[in-house]
DNA sequence: CTGTTCTCCTGTGGGC
DNA sequence: TGCCCACAGGAGAACA
């Protein structure tokens, strides 16, 4: 499941094989993604050069001079990089081929079809998508002088404070529990109920934890080309999240798992308070 | 405004 | 070995 470290290395994958390149065309497959693919892509990108790629929150944005094109790999969604005359049989869940003038395929990927490919014609800060997401957790903006007062307006989980878009983009479920393990903080904590220094450990731990994996995603780019997409992403050590009834990495007690608005939950009892 | 529930989809894995 | 089915999960949308 691509989190914020998984979508940055997917642009850095293929940020350098398309910025600049010509759209010849666009393949649709299966356009029924999370929201249906805009008919005439193919038309509205013929001829456009990819000007840019960046990302937001888990948002990947292809700049183009009239407008953007908006992807979010949900969460089973992978983009693979084919180089010209390289470029094998579209697979089964391979709905989506942007197709540049020198051959070179960008090939979308997605068994669930949660992601989305949407075109927009005015600016990304404009898109309603990205207009309201709250700071980049690796950003200098996303600190404790935010943070604090916005969690002390909350009463739900601290959890499921961590994974709303309005507080901080980018931090799903596996980073949400992992960072929490990291900081000590159990994560049904009520969120007004954290302390400064819990604050502080947290929003250090977001930082380091992700930060860390995206270091990690830097030994796998060259997978995003010509990669037949079945190694998948780079596997992240976890020190909690999916290790339900397994010893603490710390204690040695056996991590719980419990759900929080409908999302698995993992931690250890003893070293979490 | 906060908080909760529903929804999209298919591969996986447990139970039998 | 095969069938059935619950389940996972990002995050917007709808609703209380």
């Amino acid at each position: 499941m691509p989190e914020l470290p998984e979508v940055e290395t997917t642009l850095r994958g293929i940020a350098p094989h398309i910025t600049g390149k010509t759209i010849h065309r666009v393949h649709i497959r299966q356009p029924k993604l999370r929201w249906l693919v805009p008919e005439n892509l193919s038309e509205t990108l013929c001829h456009q050069v990819i000007l840019s790629c960046s990302r937001r929150a888990k948002y990947l944005i292809l700049q183009f001079e009239h407008g953007i094109v908006l992807i979010h790999l949900g969460m089973s969604g992978s983009l693979r990089i084919f180089t010209p005359d390289n470029v094998p049989l579209a697979g089964k869940h391979d709905h989506i081929d942007f197709e540049c003038a020198d051959g070179t395929v960008l090939r979308y990927h997605d068994p669930r079809r949660f992601g989305a490919v949407l075109w927009y014609a005015g600016a990304a800060e404009h898109h309603h998508l990205l207009q309201s997401l709250a700071p980049e957790p690796l950003s200098d903006e996303f600190n404790i002088a935010y943070l604090t007062p916005l969690l002390n307006a909350r009463r739900q989980p601290i959890k499921t404070v961590l994974m709303d878009n309005k507080i901080v983009v980018g931090v799903g479920n596996i980073y949400a529990n992992e960072s929490l393990f990291l900081s000590g903080i159990t994560p049904q904590r009520p969120a007004n109920q954290l302390n400064a220094t819990e604050i502080a450990q947290l929003i250090h731990n977001i930082k380091q934890v992700l930060q860390r994996a995206i270091e990690c995603g830097g030994s796998t780019l060259r997978d995003f080309v010509d990669s037949n997409g079945k190694s998948g992403y780079f596997q992240q050590e976890y020190r909690v999240y999916g290790r339900h009834n397994q010893p603490c990495l710390q204690c040695g007690m056996p991590i719980h798992k419990i759900v929080i608005a409908q999302r698995a939950s993992f931690y250890c009892a003893n070293c979490q308070k």
